[in-house]
RNA sequence: GCCCGCGUGGUGGAACGGUAGACACAGGAGACUUAAAAUCUCUAGCCGCAAGGCGUGCCGGUUCGAGUCCGGCCGCGGGCACCA
């Protein structure tokens, strides 16, 4: 009898799908079609257990579908270009384009044992000429249709390195490398007009039926529509040209209680001063300085700088408000300007305590109890703006309105008053898509003295990037490349140059599920293919990528439609997102002599009563379900895995334990057990020859009924991605299938169900099990069983009985016993009767096939 | 700081508002074996001999009934536009 052996059966069936070319996406009208994704990875150098979850569950998604009769588009690539390849090469030489397909070969390489049914000749990585350059012709399409455009924008300036840092380069305020204090400066950059489509990217996301709530709000809260008022004050002793200042706020309600007017330090007017004032270019010199995140402007302490300019109240012409150059203002939202309202907002109150400007409430609670006005020490009193607030100072007299009528209300009547409009805002920015670095797709054009800035001639794609580059200097290489940017102007001929800025990378994964379509087109995608193979029915990923890369992709969607790259029905391109979890695993920590932590890899330490030693005896702290990291040495590396107990057993193990959106622990004893588990099912599998022809009474109907009910609930865990429940299941089932005393015939078709209900999971096995007991062809290829629906039914049920919400019985009725009797039954109950004590119950309530409550 | 999640036995987790702890790990007991491994059987939230009581991060609310819904807090994680 052979044993389990996943050595050898793993290659054997790989190279079955391969001959047969299962997993070979196919075009045909005959079925319908299902595109299933994960997101692909960047090429770091080796896979993450993290990847085999990732890429496991699409795999069980993608079998699945192929078995209920579809077409299926399961492809792979690499998201290959990005900074890492640069620092490699900084560290230790090299060249990043060497780094990158050396990586992406090893990372093939530990893919393929996996056995996953992907279709491998679609493989591209972003880094191949031939994907960027029609990434190229993309750019020149949309920079015709005008979604592209150039404008200034502030980067992280590290000034001893003179080099643009990206926000993971900055720490603590200053420069990896260099240690420098980082200042913003500003540098004319190419964006994307992802603006023009905030509103339509907001409304559409309604129809992401099958998208995780959380993901569609924090998308939402992202394009952070607001409705507001945009007005003007008038100024008091303001430069030339600054006779107003344009301010726009979401609390117009609360202009009554404006005590300043703050502008950003970029603000035109503060340019202006600052070029006559050295005390406030000082001040602005000094607010520009730290990193650009949002967190950190944030968390900064706010400053301010008094102008000694004033403006005038709207509604009152002898009230002046001072003008403030405050360093939490952005230009980039709204009008780079505010009025502040210390008594409705925390930071503005916290900045006029600090400038001791007046605090002045426009509305209360509508009952003041225990209420300390902010004028009188209290916080800033800001509710909710649907809870309903009496305004004691507003613009209409004494009202008591919700926050949302407050602003509709002030609206109107500055509206009517002639003061400034109502006005619909988004947070969201434009993209800003050039990066100062090497290793990305150059950006196609070319700076001409004589024609401004020229599209590169779409013949001329790819612009290449040159190989001969280094990077023993901080900086972009493209800048200094003695040649590469010295091109005649693509419109007049004279000596010009290219621009030396790249893409960002986030626009190589924006629209590579549309290049999977037809991966080796011509043109960016094929009309025919897209059409045929758009959507992704299917879309997995981390998520981390819940707001920039999907929102990224949903806009390239619509712009890719409009400049005839793909079809209208496309322009939401993952029909279903599911955002998975990660693999974690403990940390084994001892510490140093002088205290510092001293991790140890899990092969170095021995478990035992749920305590971990080392092998001198010393203990070691266990960190439970720590987030994978090199440093800490506690990364598990699936090719130890696959090659301890094969490829099925890490699949099986990642579904397995934790719901699939869930972190799930890697542990050594849980692959162990997935992997017992897995040479049962083989066991099984060749005992059953030997079972007895005949079974005993009533056995055979008895397992078929729970093989029915196995169809059906795995069908059920597959479809609504709960593959740990489906699993739980193939437990039971297993262990139901190893007892059963029925004969061989129902055996055998029990345990080619278990085979095929286990397929998309552990592919391998249920081929070699599929086979075993004489199944037609490939397992991978067969029709998914179908459960029968009178197989499923069950003639009585057990219903629990509680007293006043306590379970204290149960009793086991026929399914459709009447409400009335079932209730008799209950009452009857031993345990019931005991709490009634000879009296009657309040009520009863029968919850038919839940569930009976009585109350007391 | 802002936005979004998550929190259940010793552990990972299960549970359309309806028996909390399915399934698995670790543990305990046993069978088989000269012995071990492998395999199989039983057991198992906590306290308690038991009856019973207590239990889903904490506090409060809605409900006949709350892990699940609502409000407040605590802790952990993801994102914050140049990490991918």
């Amino acid at each position: 009898m052979s044993r389990y052996d996943p050595a050898l059966i793993e290659p054997k069936w790989q190279a079955a799908w391969d001959e047969a070319e299962t997993f070979r996406a196919v075009r045909s009208e005959d079925k319908p079609k299902y595109y299933v994704l994960e997101m692909f990875p960047y090429p770091s150098g080796r896979i993450h257990i993290g990847h085999v979850r990732n890429y496991t569950m699409g795999d069980v998604i993608a079998r699945y579908k192929l078995s209920t009769g579809h077409n299926v588009l399961h492809p792979m690539g690499f998201d290959a270009f990005g900074m890492p390849a640069e620092n490699a090469a900084m560290a230790s030489g090299g060249h990043p384009k060497d780094w990158t397909y050396a990586n992406i070969d090893t990372m093939v390489a530990q893919m393929k044992p996996l056995g996953f049914g992907l279709d491998w000749s679609r493989m591209f990585a972003t880094c191949d000429p031939e994907y960027y350059g029609q990434q190229q012709a993309l750019f020149l399409d949309f920079l015709k249709a005008g979604l592209v455009y150039r404008k200034n924008a502030v980067v992280n300036w590290d000034p001893v390195d003179m080099t643009v840092l990206a926000n993971e380069q900055v720490i603590e305020a200053k420069g990896w490398r260099s240690g420098a204090e980082v200042e913003r400066r500003e540098l004319t950059q190419w964006f994307f007009k992802i603006s023009d489509f905030a509103g339509e990217l907001l409304e559409a996301i309604d129809g992401l039926d099958d998208w995780p709530a959380k993901v569609k709000l924090m998308q939402a809260n992202w394009i952070g529509r607001s409705r507001g008022l945009q007005f003007a004050f008038s100024t008091v002793d303001a430069p030339e040209g600054f006779d107003r200042i344009e301010v726009y706020t979401t609390r117009p309600d609360t202009l009554m209680g404006a005590s300043f007017v703050g502008i950003s330090p970029d603000h035109p007017l503060a340019r202006q001063l600052e070029r006559h004032d050295p005390k406030v270019a000082a001040f602005c010199a000094e607010a520009r300085r730290g990193g650009t995140t949002e967190e950190a402007l944030e968390k900064a302490e706010k400053l301010g700088f008094d102008t000694g300019i004033t403006v005038r109240h709207p509604f009152d012409t002898a009230w002046e408000l001072p003008v403030y150059i405050a360093n939490f203002i952005l230009m980039d939202y709204g009008t780079g300007a505010i009025f502040g309202c210390p008594a409705h907002d925390q930071r503005d109150l916290d900045f006029a305590r600090k400038y001791e400007l007046p605090v002045r409430s426009t509305f209360e609670p509508v009952e003041a109890t225990e209420f300390t006005p902010p004028e009188e020490g209290g916080p800033a009193y800001v509710p909710p703006k649907s809870e309903q607030v009496k305004y004691i100072n507003g613009l209409e007299g004494v009202q008591i309105w919700t926050g949302e009528e407050g602003v509709e209300r002030a609206v109107d009547f500055c509206e009517s008053h002639g003061v400034g409009q109502g006005v619909t805002k988004y947070r969201l920015r434009d993209w800003g898509l050039s990066r100062q670095r090497y290793w990305g797709c150059p950006i196609p054009v070319v700076h001409c003295e004589a024609c401004g800035t020229v599209p590169e001639k779409k013949e001329n794609l790819p612009v290449r990037l040159p190989d001969d580059v280094s990077f023993d200097v901080p900086g972009n290489p493209l800048d200094r490349h003695p040649t590469w940017r010295d091109v005649p102007c693509p419109q007049c001929g004279a000596p010009a140059q290219r621009e030396t800025d790249t893409m960002d990378t986030f626009v190589d994964s924006s629209w590579y599920f549309a290049r999977f379509t037809a991966p080796r087109a011509e043109t960016p995608t094929s009309m025919e293919d897209a059409s045929y193979w758009m959507n992704v029915d299917q879309y997995i990923g981390g998520i981390e990528h819940a707001i920039l890369h999907l929102l990224y992709s949903r806009f390239f969607a619509r712009a890719m439609h409009i400049t005839g790259h793909l079809p209208q029905t496309a322009i939401e391109p993952f029909d279903a997102l599911f955002t998975q979890g990660m693999v974690t695993h403990a940390i084994y920590q001892t510490k140093s002599p002088e205290g510092r932590p001293v991790y140890h890899y899990p092969e170095d330490v021995v478990l035992r009563d749920g305590k971990a030693f080392l092998k001198d005896g010393t203990e070691a702290e266990i960190i439970p379900s720590a987030k994978m990291s090199k440093s800490k040495n506690n990364v598990v590396d699936p090719q130890d895995i696959v090659r301890t107990y094969g490829a099925d057993t890490a699949r099986w193990f990642v579904l397995s334990d934790s719901p699939p959106e869930r972190d799930v622990e890697w542990t050594a004893a849980g692959a162990e057990a997935a992997h017992r588990h897995l040479s049962r099912v083989h066991r099984i599998a060749t005992e059953i020859a030997g079972a007895p022809e005949q079974g005993e009474a009533g056995a055979d109907e008895a397992l078929l009924k729970a093989m029915h009910k196995c169809i059906f609930d795995v069908k059920q865990g597959i479809e609504s991605f709960g593959f740990n429940a489906a699993i739980a299941r193939l437990y039971a089932f297993t262990g139901t299938l190893q007892k059963s005393a029925a004969g061989r015939a129902a055996k055998t078709e029990a345990a080619k169900t278990l085979a095929q209900l286990m397929a998309p999971m552990t592919p391998h096995l249920a081929e070699d099990v599929w086979h075993m007991l004489g199944g037609e062809g490939l397992v991978a290829e067969a029709t998914w069983p179908k459960a029968d629906e009178a197989m499923l039914v069950e003639d009585s049920v057990t219903l629990p009985i509680q007293v006043n919400g306590k379970r204290r019985s149960e009793i086991t009725v026929a399914k459709d016993m009447p409400k009335d009797e079932v209730e008799k039954v209950a009452l009857a109950d031993e345990a019931v009767q005991r709490a009634l004590e000879g009296g009657a119950p309040k009520k009863v309530i029968v919850v038919p096939g839940r569930i009976v409550n009585v109350v007391l």
